[in-house]
DNA sequence: CCTTTATCTTTACGGTGTCAGGATTGTGAG
DNA sequence: CTCACAATCCTGACACCGTAAAGATAAAGG
């Protein structure tokens, strides 16, 4: 309507999708996964409430998005942990398991999503192949260190580093999480090297 | 309206609480928290929508009572496994680690309620309680096999146990769920041996 | 019997997801 | 350069949701 701001919103973002995920992100880490709002979602973005239908169909599709976004990251995490690591394969699996908890502490909202939502849709081509990736990468870092493992071998590995993960990000296991971050490191490296064949 | 029913719905329903309590427990299994509605809760008890608000001041009251109701059979599932186990101490940690598995499988909707969601209040005098309970059996577990057990001793069991319980309750961990019964349980009480000092 | 209290219903309001249709802008063929 | 087309975003509408207020009905107790 008015020309004399220069800077106005024009009526195409440019890159809205990734504004929508972003905002998602936030939204989702300041009111949780069960008073998330689309409408606060595009809000927060400045765009129309019915703007993020065009990029994902709907709600479900945002966070299916957003949940196969966490999941690249959440292997960033681990190999980020694996470099700074001994070679060896039983410290390749402890370092991935370090990185498990890192990714659940920096981006809890995410962690949630991903593992305590049923809304991302796990049978979208592109969730589910970074979700499986997810899964043979730990289960291929079992398989390193015990050839032919069994069920119960890949099955503690996972529950150990999931569950710190887990009761870490929500706050229900401080006496671990509130140690110095050098004690901290130890602590779960300890604990994960118990899990291990 | 109409008298010839005889059985028509009484204007007081007699035990509306203890109804809204099952109906939300249902609608939560079904639906899922996310999709959870109190108008259907209300629905399936065959009550007006409004009249959940009585006994529960609203959504959050009657998740707050429905998880703290969940609790207490959370520790009962933990008590049988522990009855029917030998009386030594490592075997009756174990054994509440069986009944915490026991317990997500059979009730996931509760657990995940319990363990996934930010609706219930733990800040009620009642929910608070019995959560501190169920925080405090483990922990006294723990310290009958390791008297005066360091921060990673309870750490390593409770995320163990919770693991395994939140992977297999979401069935992401069908390799070892889909075991028959003997040898799911005897995967299980490997798994949470290994954890314990 | 009749008042008081507990329980449930009805009505209303703002917020939410999704759909249908309209408005605006970038794009590429001519 | 122009102009139709496609992509992008907005407006309006609908059904459902949670909650509050006020009314209706049944139970309890004097």
């Amino acid at each position: 309507m008015s020309e004399q701001e220069t800077a106005t919103k024009p009526y195409h973002h440019g890159d809205l999708r990734s504004a929508l995920l972003a905002a998602a992100e936030a939204e989702l880490a300041e009111r949780g996964i069960e008073a998330f709002s689309l409408r606060a979602v595009a809000k927060r973005a400045g765009v129309s409430h019915a703007a993020p239908a065009h990029h994902f169909k709907d709600t479900g599709g945002l966070l299916t998005a957003l949940a196969a976004e966490g999941y690249r990251q959440f292997l960033a995490a681990q190999a980020a942990r694996e470099a700074a690591a001994a070679p060896d394969a039983r410290a390749q699996l402890i370092a991935a398991g370090m990185g498990y908890v890192d990714f659940a502490l920096a981006r809890t909202a995410l962690f949630r999503l991903m593992h305590a939502s049923d809304r991302p849709d796990y049978g979208t081509a592109d969730l589910g192949a970074v979700a499986k990736a997810a899964y043979d990468h730990l289960s291929q870092g079992v398989a390193a260190i015990r050839p032919n493992p069994g069920v119960a071998d890949v099955a503690a590995a996972w529950a150990t580093a999931h569950g710190l993960a887990d009761l870490m990000s929500s706050g229900r296991l401080n006496s671990v999480s509130s140690l110095p971050d050098a004690a901290r490191d130890m602590a779960i490296r300890d604990i994960i090297g118990r899990s291990l064949p």
